[in-house]
DNA sequence: TGCTTCTTGTC
DNA sequence: ACAAGAAGC
């Protein structure tokens, strides 16, 4: 067994964990709760065999105190959760009365992962739009930078607030913030109000059989189709009333630094989200199993940067992606939802591990690996970052990646298997690359990811299992129109030769305009002997042990 | 949610 | 010569 079995115990979901077993009642294993807190019931809940459990567990994902508006000014602390539905902080402050949306840029919250600069363009996009949605609704964003404790207690003196509502945090760094925001307020009589986090399960109450964290997918994914009921999503609110002081507010920031062709690519804010799930269960759900790691077409939905910054409920997805799977008369999108679902599961267990394991964004979840020799090499990193490999499938994601802020996950994990395997480099370094240009970087998806293709995480792929560059682009973008998309100067190779440009005949790559080593690089590496390379380092490793 | 090499069976 | 499958990394 391995240092990751060692839960890490504080809860933060202390009630919402009493509540589900109350409503389940068989939860065994006891879990000590040291901590506060989801303050209000978690929204999922366990699948009783009975149906009335699980109406009941239903209802209880109502806010407790939604019996009528009633007269208590509260404040919403907006952080990675930028939508009107489904936001049970806000649901819950609307319920108890007038309400102040607040949002802060304040560096505490990030601690050792500050936002990179394509989220942080994200993220300034998707604030105006939630301006402009809460304006609609007749209220009104306060925007500030700095301190968020003394900003949200500042804005309680002025409006008279006596609660701040947030959605839970689980980012060990943000939930450290929390904590201490917490504290702040309470010594100025304000309470902070946990909700439920944007997710299906709950990490402390979803354990295995032996009341431990999960530590391998697919029974993780098991539990949760079987034993969680998707808690129904809260709609959006129609109107909001606010109080009779306005709170000042900073200008909103300016999305700098947002990559090239982002807006192209994605329209930010709650309405693209959706516009963007609509068109998943509408147009693409059916294809989804035939073309999810085709990285040339739009197979995927595209909703990781919505749901990085929490523009959409993953409740309602899950919503929509069930009753497809239920209803949907063609099969094959029965399948595509299944998957879709999957998908999602995995982005539950990335949060799992994290919530359990709150070390693993730095360090690997299996504890050999820390004394594992990784390579540092500042020019290969550099290179790689760059997409100037020489490995065009590579190349062309690092570009898709520089330009739109996103990546198609085949590629990912092509690039992160070239980075972690026959270039040596530490995992770290490609994550944090990832996390200073992708536009949904997720400290659970990302850490995931990457320990996963390094073979270092939990439930990862073996670590003689290395991708090759040339088969893995020959596969899935067989005729090189994603190659010649994003690396333009080898848009003119013929599909036979445009895999491995250094194994076409020199006649066929001056006629496509090529000139290895001036126009596109040589491979920074021999794949097959770095290869070999790898897998005896890791062979070593398990070997010293 | 791999890849490579080796073996066997077919023509 | 090559496809299909097994085994080992
Ligand atoms: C090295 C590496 C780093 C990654 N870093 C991130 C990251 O920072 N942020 C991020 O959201 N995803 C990350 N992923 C996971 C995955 O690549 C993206 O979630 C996916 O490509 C998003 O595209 P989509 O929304 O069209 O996905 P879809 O196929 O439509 O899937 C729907 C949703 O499921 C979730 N999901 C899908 N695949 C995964 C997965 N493998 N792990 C966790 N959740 C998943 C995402 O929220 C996604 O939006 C990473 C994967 C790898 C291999």
């Amino acid at each position: 067994m391995c240092a990751i079995l060692q839960p890490h115990r504080s809860s933060k979901f202390g009630r919402g964990r009493e509540r589900h077993r109350a409503v389940a009642g068989t939860r065994r294993g006891a879990v000590r709760r040291r901590d506060p807190p989801v303050d209000e019931a978690f929204l999922g809940s366990r699948r009783g065999a009975a149906r009335s459990i699980r109406l009941r567990a239903r209802l209880g994902a109502r806010p407790r105190r939604a019996v009528s508006v009633g007269a208590m000014t509260s404040i919403v602390l907006f952080t990675n959760d930028l939508r009107l539905a489904d936001n049970p902080a806000l649901a819950a402050a609307i319920a108890a009365g007038p309400v102040v949306p607040l949002a802060v840029d304040d560096p505490r919250e990030h601690g050792a992962w500050p936002l990179g600069s394509a989220a942080r363009a994200w993220r300034a996009l998707s604030l105006a739009s939630l301006a402009r949605s809460l304006e609609e609704r007749g209220a009104w964003l306060a925007y500030r930078a700095g301190d968020a404790a003394e900003h949200a207690a500042a804005i309680a003196r002025e409006t008279d607030a006596r609660a701040v509502h947030a959605a839970a945090a689980i980012e060990p760094d943000r939930a450290a913030w929390q904590r201490r925001l917490r504290e702040a307020l309470a010594r100025e009589g304000v309470a902070l109000v946990a909700h439920a986090p944007n997710l299906l399960h709950e990490p402390e109450a979803l354990l295995t059989q032996a009341g431990r964290p999960h530590t391998v997918f697919t029974p993780f994914f098991r539990a949760l189709v079987s034993r969680v009921a998707f808690a129904a999503p809260l709609p959006a609110p129609a109107r909001i009333a606010v109080p009779a002081k306005r709170p000042a507010s900073m200008p909103l920031p300016e999305p700098a630094g947002a990559p090239p062709a982002l807006l192209d690519a994605f329209a930010q804010g709650e309405a693209g989200a959706l516009a963007a799930a609509d068109r998943f269960f509408s147009e693409l759900v059916a294809t989804y199993e035939d073309l999810r790691d085709v990285p040339s077409v739009e197979g995927t939905s595209r909703l990781s940067p919505h749901l990085a910054h929490g523009e959409i409920s993953v409740r309602e997805l899950a919503r929509r992606a069930e009753r497809v799977a239920r209803e949907s008369a063609d099969p094959r999108a029965v399948f595509g939802a299944q998957a879709f679902l999957r998908q999602l599961a995995w982005r539950e267990f990335a949060y799992h591990l994290l919530h359990h394991v709150p070390h693993t964004p730095s360090r690997p979840l299996k504890p050999e690996f820390e004394r594992f020799w990784w390579e540092r090499d500042e020019h290969v990193l550099r290179a790689w970052r760059q997409g100037l490999t020489g490995y065009p499938l590579v190349d062309a994601g690092l570009r898709e990646l520089a330009a739109t802020g996103w990546m198609h996950n085949r590629v990912r994990m092509v690039v992160a298997s070239l980075l972690t395997k026959d270039l040596m480099q530490p995992w770290a370094d490609g994550a944090v690359w990832f996390w200073e240009r992708l536009v949904d970087a997720d400290l659970a998806n990302n850490t995931l990811g990457w320990q996963w293709v390094a073979g270092c995480g939990a439930d990862a792929q073996p670590f003689f299992r290395v991708f090759n560059p040339v088969t893995q682009s020959r596969r899935f973008d067989p005729d090189g129109a994603y190659v010649r998309r994003w690396v333009p100067e080898l848009a003119r190779v013929p599909s036979r030769w445009i895999h491995a440009p250094w194994v076409a005949p020199p006649h066929e790559l001056e006629a496509a305009g090529v000139r290895l080593g001036e126009t596109y690089p040589l491979p920074l590496v021999d794949h097959a002997v770095a290869r070999a390379r790898a897998i005896e380092a890791f062979r070593a490793l398990r070997s010293s042990m």
